[in-house]
DNA sequence: AATATGATTGACTAATCAGTCGCAAAGATA
DNA sequence: TATCTTTGCGACTGATTAGTCAATCATATT
């Protein structure tokens, strides 16, 4: 494992410990077990690395969910392929979806290009839209549906978070989720 | 406004502009027009000031919420009149309400006891309760109901904030958003 | 007026912070 | 082997941090 890997997996796991001004660059550094310099010759600044983990662990979850989508023309079965996918990659990246949503709800969210951030939704759009011109989805705000589904995919994590559930049991949750997701905005 | 207030105020508007670790406890006091060692007096340590910034808001919004809770035994309506207040309160107290999004997903939320968390979920829980023994609302485990209802309401409120929406727009969709939440657990 | 009490002050400190820089080690090329 | 390039090092710095404390202020009581 290279150092530039060494260095995002102590940051991760030190930013979602104790938060991002919390940690010091010194500390990662020193957990990722390289120099205090050579961290900044991977990232310039601290905001910069702190950017650049979202960026990065944000497009590791979509490729996941992209991989693991459908491949059909049923509007239905590929959000739900989606909706499982994301609750699947969140419940084996504990660590980096926490850095997600401290991410989200942190003033770092509005340094992001709104670009990027644009790119990574629109396919949800896209797919959301195809829905309701089908028929399949209430005619709805596109964004106001992509917010409940998002919303409930987090409060859905965070419920099986809190509890020490099976493989199984988390597997049957998020389907019974989706269940009643579908039927609310269908 | 005495100088605690003050400090509160400058606290919770530079918490949101800038993270808890980005705010300085010196520039909390600037803010407030208070000397440096006058926030010490009120809060001990800065992560007092944190938490029970934290606590306080929470029990605001709690008591706003009961206020406007509708006296009745419907569950139904009683459910409408919290979800509509939740946001309602939200809109008109962004500052605050961001506050407690920001806490609630950052490494803070540990240091706040649990049992102060629980007596604030509690009363929910027993209506959710209530509403599945009346045969009102899905058999599922009442914290899974519970999440998902607080979920909406966090998604429903970043929808709403990312648009300049008019009072009636906003009233609008909080409504139809209670009627889709309602769909999908009654 | 004299005294007492609690609130307020801001200079101060020891620790910690992000970021720099000159130099060494390790490969790569020849 | 000699030379060049890349990568890594860690002591260092100037700035900033949370928190302290002795002195001052405002107000109330006698």
């Amino acid at each position: 494992m290279n150092k530039k890997d060494k260095i995002i997996e102590a940051a991760l796991r030190l930013f979602v410990e104790n938060g991002f001004h919390g940690t010091a660059t010194s500390k990662i550094a020193q957990e990722a077990g390289v120099a205090n310099g050579t961290l900044f010759q991977y990232f310039n600044t601290k905001d910069e690395l702190v950017t650049a983990l979202y960026v990065s662990v944000k497009e590791e979850m979509a490729k996941y969910i992209e991989k693991n989508t459908a491949k059909s023309d049923n509007v239905r079965e590929v959000m739900k392929s989606q909706f499982l996918a994301s609750l699947f990659w969140a419940l084996d990246n504990a660590v980096k979806f926490k850095f997600i949503q401290q991410f989200h709800s942190s003033p770092y969210i509005g340094k992001v290009e709104q670009e990027i951030i644009q790119n990574q939704v629109k396919p949800h759009l896209t797919l959301i839209q195809n829905g309701i011109d089908k028929g399949l989805i209430k005619k709805l705000p596109v964004d106001f549906v992509y917010s409940l589904i998002s919303s409930q995919t987090f409060g859905v994590y965070q419920y099986l978070s809190s509890k020490p559930f099976t493989k199984v049991q988390q597997h049957d949750t998020i389907e019974q989720s989706f269940e009643l997701l579908w039927g609310m905005i269908r």
